[in-house]
DNA sequence: CATGAATGAGCTTTCATTCAT
DNA sequence: CATGAATGAAAGCTCATTCAT
């Protein structure tokens, strides 16, 4: 108490903790993303996460409000990431075929997923366990989503390659297709290979992710 | 009661009895359903529900389990009634089209979704908040569906109608699409029009949810 | 229904109860000296017993204000007993000798108890799990005994056969003796041999349980 | 503790949380102990137990898994306490006598009594509401006092000392006589006199304590 | 007499959150 | 910043008991 202490960590699990990450407050995130994808949101615990991240139960409180709060960070971070990875259509003549860039689009959000994943699946297989306000924010979420799937049907109707339909509803059929793709996708790689992992994306799979949701919009 | 029973019997009393049994159990699952729509299957506790069906809290217990087991009860009831409403394509000669008789299966079961609304959100919206086993019982459903559309398509792609395609990837597709036109629709339902209540599925709807869905997957 | 039905039972259940057993009281009480053995006073539920009685819940409460209530009546059979088995020592000339008046009197004790199994193994045992008011009605059970060894040891120092000695403690003792070996006998046909049946009172533990009480307080 | 500490260590914050920690841990054995004592193990309840230590309900979790874990934790230490007041017999020439010796032991066993009276009159007065584990753990204990008592049986018998006999229920009973005079005299002090309290165990007592059961087994 | 559906007090246990150190 | 003991509201579930039939 009363010695110069030049070190702040009274033992083991402090010091790793400390040298082993950059903050405190990552560290709780990473280990609330581990947690949550292992027993799912909400029979996560605060003592789960912050048993998982090496620290003690107030410092939780330090950081995040409660579960929400760190659930809603993490899924801020995931769809900042997966925006990130979308790029407008360009129909300038000598760009690639919107096909083609569509098909780029996807490519980019699987890589994200993979980055991601198990914020991936919380956004993805519906808001499970997401407390009111967090599902607020996957909602709010996919809404963008569709809103620019929406003007792009509307850019391809006006020139004259999407066929005439009710663009709202079509919009979200096809993020629907692609997202329970994705969805199952990304479940596989949950409980079965323990060993091996990842059946994950590949080529097929990305051309399928684009044939069908486009069939079904196209002239 | 006003016929003169000299002799001990399987009475009223009995019939009576089993009537309140039915009333009371029935009442608790409407309560549950009505409860479960309103706050989240999660969110809604054993006392609210007794609460709203108007019985003391140790009823509950007379007729289910815990509240996993209620909701299993509801789910089970809509499960079958979807069940119910899906009939096998027939391709012998004569029938009515494939696609009219699709389109006929949707429509039914658009039927049983507005009759076990609350339900179908519960299941349609994905396993929010359905804590592990309930969820279990969700997802068991929707892979039985998938595996009967994988069934159909081996079968169009059988007959030449259907286009060669990885089958399991498009049946997850087509259902994801169809999913989420219906899910968002039964969630449109929910909070904003109290008055008035449903833009419900329509025949609009009802061609668009056939042709889509099919337009990715047909030659 | 409309029948006309010459016979009271509405199913098995009943009328098997009614037939087997001479009253519905001593159903009960036999379902729950087995109950009890079985499980533990205390882990037994009213439920428990009704259902091994096969007679409904409410049943129970014609005969009884609760389970102490069996409890108290079983325990006051069983105390009966023991008392009818008890003859006061006779010291006339001629009687035989007070030993082997008190062997008899263990004789039919042991008698009784191996009748009154169930019930002398919650009674010997100790006041295992006896909710406070079952507790007592053992309790005075023992006193009395007790009181009746005292007076005893009172007449056997008048005629000069018992030793100078603390009357209260001694006779505490003795009975401590024999009920510990008595209750370890009763016990050791519980769970061990479930074939064969019982080792039991036999002779040389009868002479053993006699000596032993008596060398210590004999002159 | 006294030495200058210059380095990080488990300070005195930590110092302080633990003494915290171990004194809330003590308050609720005490309150445990107090209220079983008064109430019957069984009739205690959890809120009881944190109502008479002054915590919060939730505090007790932070210490038992249960009440059988409370119980547990008081009866071991009962248990270790007895064990440590008794002393084999030193046969060796020189060595005061045997029965100097056992008096010595129950001397000191009676010590221990006083010291831990609450929790010696559950483990003596019979398993009461020792629900499952807990009881197995007084058996046990029972059965190795027992042990002791035959093996010191036949040792005597080598020796001449003792009479021939069933040395098993020799010992039980010899155990139950001391068991019940001991446990009485235990009791003895629960609810008559509030005011002076205490018979208790004298010269007297203990004189006859070690007399009756000794004379039911020597020569 | 007999029934069994209904009751609700009461118990155990969990867990988000606070706060003195 | 970090700690972790303490809190207490709230949930789940059981079971003795009542009462209309």
């Amino acid at each position: 108490m009363l010695s110069g202490r030049s070190l702040p960590m009274t033992d083991g699990r402090t010091s790793r903790a400390h040298s082993r990450r950059a903050s405190t407050r990552s560290a709780l995130l990473r280990a609330a993303r581990t947690r949550f994808r292992a027993q799912g949101v909400h029979d996560t615990s605060i003592d789960d996460i912050v048993r998982a991240a090496g620290v003690a139960r107030g410092t939780f409180y330090l950081y995040f409000r409660n579960k929400e709060d760190v659930l809603g960070a993490l899924v801020d971070a995931f769809i900042a990431a997966i925006r990130g990875a979308v790029r407008r259509i360009d129909t300038t003549p000598g760009a690639p075929s919107p096909t083609e860039q569509i098909r780029d689009n996807l490519r980019r959000i699987c890589e994200v997923l993979e980055r991601h994943e198990d914020v991936a699946v919380i956004v993805f297989m519906g808001p499970a366990g997401l407390d009111g306000r967090s599902a607020a924010a996957v909602e709010r979420f996919w809404k963008q989503i569709e809103a620019m799937v929406c003007d792009a049907l509307a850019v391809g109707q006006g020139l004259g390659v999407v066929r005439p339909c009710n663009r709202q509803q079509v919009a979200i059929m096809a993020l629907g297709a692609v997202r329970a793709a994705l969805s199952r996708t990304l479940a596989a790689g949950d409980e079965p290979t323990h060993g091996s992992r990842r059946p994950r994306f590949d080529e097929d799979f990305l051309e399928e992710l684009v044939t069908y949701p486009l069939r079904g919009l196209l002239r």
